[in-house]
DNA sequence: CACATTTCTTATCATACATCAACGCATTAT
DNA sequence: ATAATGCGTTGATGTATGATAAGAAATGTG
């Protein structure tokens, strides 16, 4: 149990061997089928997730019944809405496992006494936060200035694994384009490459 | 002088009293005129910037010589490459100041003995990256979900003292659209309101 | 297995926004 | 003053993407 959290903790986050089962033993291992919801909008966020096995995505829904994907979590990836998280307001999100899904739950005050027990831990959480910004900046940027082809190769590029588990009109959806016109580009891109 | 970073820290990070002179002793001031570069494409960042008085902007400028503008930093804001600050790579991203600007300047180090000397301090930098992240996800959300009018009214809503001290094709560059685009839908609000 | 549901594709038409070009109005430089 | 430059506006036209609808393919379910 927890193994993989541990191991990440471990190898990643570099958590020294003596702090490693002090802080295990401060998380919960919970287990989600697919479909499953681990967060629904309206909730305050209580726990960040640490997704073990399986896959989850954060997406919302607006007022005209759309769903907006905004992250995707596969195994040894972090998924939480921090907003609701660390403000402690309602969420807008909901987050959903996508296959059968095992992961490690824990809240803020795991966060701050990680942080106490161990500097390695601190730094890591640090690292997560600063790396967090600089995807969220890489793809604003893409939103900003490239097309929908663009984002899309950019999109297969950074996580060619995600393409194959994610249904299409979740990474259309992710892309901010309609399932429609990202058929149209795969299509397009397909003639192209066989030319 | 360094006063207003002085307050900030003291008003806003709570810093206490006695740990105000050493922080500040460990910062430089520094004045650039408007047009001036804090920072250049190809520039490894060195400095997060406080913005004490002025304007200022991050941008990239894209292959087809677009500039795709990022981020707006007036009086009492921070503005660096986190990525390039924190990750040490070269910057895609120019900083400009769009005002005679007076600006404190802080590396990674100050960051983090700051952090050790004052434990306010420590707390503010993490809401300042959890708040970062919040709004960068804000924008992905419009970005993906709501038109370029939405948008619009989104921006002067949220930065209203910004929408008259920018020009209003950065304006448009912040939002994703062209400067022709802002124009009519500023236009259409106009004459919408007047009805 | 058969049936229902979801996902993906394709086609047609509609629309938001981009592009290109011209012009007026400031501001700045000569 | 005059010229030059930058910014905002407006109009004509183009294009990428959205909306809608239908069918095909894949997947799930009794």
């Amino acid at each position: 149990m927890k193994q993989p959290f541990f191991n990440y903790l471990k190898d990643k986050a570099m958590v020294k061997a003596e702090h490693l089962p002090v802080l295990i033993a401060l998380v919960q291992e919970k287990e989600f089928k697919k479909g499953a919801l681990l967060l629904s909008e309206g909730q305050v966020c209580q726990h960040a997730f640490f997704i073990e096995k399986g896959l989850t995505r954060l997406y919302s829904i607006d007022e005209e019944n759309r769903e907006h994907v905004v992250q995707f979590a596969p195994e040894n990836g972090f998924i939480s809405d921090r907003e609701s998280l660390y403000f402690g307001k309602p969420s807008v999100f909901f987050i959903e496992a996508l296959e059968d899904t095992s992961a490690i739950l824990f809240n803020q005050d795991f966060i701050k006494t990680a942080s106490e027990i161990s500097p390695e831990f601190r730094n890591y959480n640090e690292y997560l936060l600063q790396n967090h910004i600089r995807q969220l900046q890489n793809r604003i940027h893409l939103l900003i200035g490239a097309d929908a082809k663009k984002r899309y190769l950019n999109f297969i590029q950074l996580y060619p694994s995600l393409t194959l588990r994610v249904p299409q009109w979740m990474i259309a959806s992710y892309l901010g384009i309609t399932p429609e016109s990202l058929s149209r580009i795969r299509k397009e891109l397909v003639t192209r490459k066989s030319k």
